[in-house]
DNA sequence: CGATTAAATGCAATCGATTGCGCACAATTC
DNA sequence: GAATTGTGCGCAATCGATTGCATTTAATCG
């Protein structure tokens, strides 16, 4: 059984002593074939170990069953489990997954995206970067008319479905457990970039200060990358410009890890000193000690939710559906770094 | 633009007024096809946005220019890291590459595997699951004369080419290093699964103690999934049965996580009481408290070496080249978990 | 200058599956 | 029993790119 004899249609037509188009429509249960013909089909296909030629499927067809996923990075639970979801969904309506990484990095987006509309896959599910910009390489799969739904990070201009969750709840209800702890000057760490999920997390941040009659101070705002290293920096500079905080609050499990250890490495103590709180519920965060509190970002049901809203555009191609927003709860974890009262 | 619309080598013939096979053989650099011609193809080409139909090109060559990717998990840095390489690798070479996950089951390796072959990929790479017995999903593919390579969790017993790094070395000197450090009683957390790898971890271990003549405690040797949950386990179970022990060594990173935790539950302190060392180099492994020594698989060597010994494969196709096996050299990273003397 | 050879391109089949149209033959109707 | 309707299947074109085998035109030769 080398590469080059794989059973086709016209196998099975010889060896029944009939013609492919009917073994064709055999295959794909065409009323004008007779149940006896039917059967006799699937026996012989089964005996020789007939595998449909995608390729020769796709190209007639000029349909691929072939999806694709842009994510920044698989290297991410919350991604990563989404993808899974995706995948066990996909997979039972017998399309493939393709996925490709953004690495947070525009042109690679974009490459990645154009390189996925060449493969002509029949859709394209996508969470943004956190430096993409434009969203030419989006429109032209739309224009082109190839369904699209974003998740998680979304743009907003761009006559698309959705799946999100409430960043600004999650937001709000982890910085009003911090101010019920007692923490008054929460410092607030966040990226400059201008993608949904960061300003959402912002006005979480500001309006449950707001709420407690206090405000939003901006020596307390630190905006960067939001990586582990960027975490370490932004403790270094309050504590080097003698500004006072007693609690950090972060758009980003990372920076808060980072931050966790320079505050350790100054001898402040954690919680009765700063309070910790992240973003994200990196599976690390149970294991820093004291553990972090941080944001569950409900990865499964998002990617159930994804998956399902992406399956409803696909199988409904041409007919042009109502742009839908799906926004779900994200679940707040409160974890020792946060327990300045002793419970 | 449309889907319907994209252009074909027929639009650029008609626009030009010559036939597809010219147009074909000229942006295919066929020799016996005038300098001016294959400008002028080029240009229309260009003007006209042509990318190629995939499908009809698989069709008609019957290779894909898709590689398959098997891994347990994408979700380890370990092995995103390796993807990673791979796929830049594979991209400038006009190859799309396809990951899939076993989520270290075995029957979904099979079914993964069988995917894999049904999409006419031209090649795999695989690295086992952890639960994989059987190999006959590969013979397959090995029968059909697909190229395939291994790497990190391989089949030895398979004809197959490799990429593995030494983990019996990098367990030895991990596990000596722990005897310099005045540990005389370390335990061994590992897998009962017969890899490559668990196998090799251990035997590094039994050597280095029996170098430095001490013997190998069967008490001391914890056998689970190590994942952290078992690590945790694994700690109660010692020191439950009273078992005492001054040192941990751990086939993985994230048991040795759940031990720490669990130590320090019970006031034990690290590395002072006891000592900790793990495998993998996870990136939490340098977020714990106090950080954790552990093994740097040298993930990104690995992807490129890998991805070259495929891709002499996949150039080379017909020809047997001679079985390779490449043994990379981690590098053991010695952190402040097994340094019970002060530096 | 007619004949030979080389260069440039066209024709048509092919890869494997699908599908509109048409042709037999059987079943049904009046 | 002739006409109508159905049933089961085959013919041939098609999707887009490639390629062996002509064929045409230009260049070279004696």
């Amino acid at each position: 059984m080398s590469k080059k004899d794989k059973a086709t249609i016209h196998d099975i037509a010889n060896k029944l002593g009939i013609t492919a188009s009917t073994v064709s429509r055999a295959l794909n249960n065409h009323p004008r074939i007779s149940a006896r013909t039917k059967e006799l089909v699937h026996e012989a296909a089964k005996e020789i170990n007939y595998k449909p030629n995608s390729f020769a499927v796709a190209l007639r067809n000029g349909r691929s069953r072939l999806i694709g996923i842009v994510i920044p990075t698989v290297n991410r639970n919350f991604f990563s489990s989404i993808v899974r979801g995706i995948e066990e969904y996909a997979n039972e309506r017998d399309y493939r997954v393709v996925i490709t990484q953004s690495y947070d990095n525009y042109e690679k987006e974009k490459q990645t995206v154009n390189a996925l509309i060449d493969a002509q896959v029949d859709g394209i599910m996508v969470s943004l970067g956190k430096t993409t910009t434009g969203l030419t390489h989006f429109k032209k799969a739309i224009d082109m008319g190839i369904p699209l739904v974003f998740f998680d990070r979304v743009a907003e201009e761009l006559p698309v479905s959705q799946v999100v969750i409430d960043d600004f709840q999650a937001s709000f209800l982890m910085t009003e457990h911090m101010i019920r702890q007692g923490y008054r000057r929460i410092a607030h760490f966040n990226s400059p970039m201008k993608i949904n999920i960061f300003k959402e997390r912002f006005r979480g941040y500001r309006e449950a200060l707001e709420t407690y009659g206090l405000s939003v101070d901006p020596n307390l705002l630190i905006y960067s990358n939001l990586q582990l290293e960027d975490g370490r920096e932004s403790v270094h500079t309050l504590l080097n410009k003698g500004i006072s905080f007693d609690a950090i609050f972060s758009a980003s499990d990372y920076s808060i890890v980072g931050a966790m250890q320079e505050l350790k490495k100054n001898g402040i103590r954690i919680p009765e000193d700063v309070g910790l709180a992240g973003f994200g519920n990196e599976p690390f965060t149970e294991f820093t000690d004291p553990p972090l509190s941080t944001v569950d970002q409900v990865s499964i049901p998002m990617g159930q939710s994804v998956a399902k809203m992406f399956f409803e555009l696909l199988e409904n191609e041409g007919i042009t559906l109502p742009i839908q927003k799906v926004v779900l709860t994200p679940k707040v974890i409160f974890r020792k770094s946060t327990q300045k009262t002793s419970p």
